[in-house]
DNA sequence: TGTACATCAGTGAACGCGCGTTCACTGATGTAC
DNA sequence: TGTACATCAGTGAACGCGCGTTCACTGATGTAC
């Protein structure tokens, strides 16, 4: 049955919400692009209607993931409220919600150009957004540089070791008691 | 054909090293058995004599892999010689060979809580060398903490940025002066 | 505005392929006597 | 020390399964007139 232009449309965002959310869970490899579907709420043979492959499901997927991210630092604001959710128990435990480079840095480094040009365009937005939210100087950027791969490199170390571990927590509290005084000097 | 017992110990550890390598370089899920056992020298048949599961070898593979970076750690000597080959472009482009947490932590997040305990033990180590390397001080082992988050985080988030962009060496450099700086200072 | 037909999003069976794992077999090694 | 037999590391075919992708089909939507 065909369905309007719209409907379409709109089909297809929810594919690639879907896609955004269980990449980051699994990781590219894990998931199929019948998980994707089904979770979409579709079969799966309707999906080379909408993209030609799954990689390039993977490189649209990444950009949505890190849209999303994008909204919601302008969601929330000032830094100093950024970098408590960041590196958050919540955070840790959300991996489909939240940061893309937290969730697949790993896996991107394997992928074709094309998706690391994704990954790459997102996190400069994140080093800009970043960047602008710290105290003024001559070193602004490269204070932005140093304290988004000690986000991302806390989280993720945080989520590759066991819940119960002292360290998984650690991880989290140590660096973000150093990131806010980072972002908090003036 | 039978095999000596010191052979086999000899041959079941080149499949180990040689698992080290590839799970580094492409990831578990991205490594068949057959890679593993035809890198080593064998026929894949051969592989459950030795390991009981391709998830037991992932193990057991990332245990050896931390092993071979403590032993290049206890080489190399003070963090201030460390530090400018972790975060090389040498190091961005032989993941196969260097630290397993940068390569591994995206895909360790994903595993069962054995394999986690594997990298978690590997990671306290890393922790605890970096920290006999610092300055003295109250905050040491929060100093240690942070510097290792950065140091993985800033080798992860380059190799995932496409060769050719600025970014990716600035990341390692950006990082490198600032991690020298904290090791320096006394 | 109404009619006839082309389009195409979604369905579900089917494809070829590579994977982890199993198995019967081989023959040198290890061991019981 | 020598002999007979059990052991077991390595081989390569085979297994069942899930994957990415293709395909014939359906029927409501879009469009030409």
């Amino acid at each position: 049955m065909r369905i309007s232009k719209a409907q379409a449309k709109e089909n297809r965002d929810r594919v690639l919400a879907a896609a955004a959310k269980l990449f980051r869970e699994r990781g590219f490899e894990e998931v199929a692009v019948g998980d994707v579907m089904k979770a979409a709420g579709f079969t799966h043979g309707g999906f080379y209607n909408h993209f030609p492959s799954k990689q390039a499901l993977a490189a649209e997927a990444l950009d949505s993931a890190w849209t999303q991210m994008a909204d919601e630092r302008a969601r929330v604001g000032p830094l100093a409220d950024l970098l408590p959710r960041y590196l958050s128990k919540a955070a840790r435990n959300a991996p489909g919600q939240t940061c893309p480079a937290a969730a697949l840095a790993g896996d991107v480094a394997r992928q074709p150009p094309e998706v690391k040009a994704v990954f790459a365009d997102g996190l400069e937005a994140m080093i800009a957004s970043v960047q602008a939210g710290l105290p003024d100087g001559a070193d602004r950027r490269a204070r932005a540089v140093e304290l988004v791969a000690r986000m991302v490199g806390a989280l993720m170390l945080s989520r590759a070791v066991p819940d119960d571990r002292p360290l998984a927590n650690e991880l989290l509290e140590v660096n973000l008691r150093s990131a806010l005084k980072a972002a908090g000097e003036s």
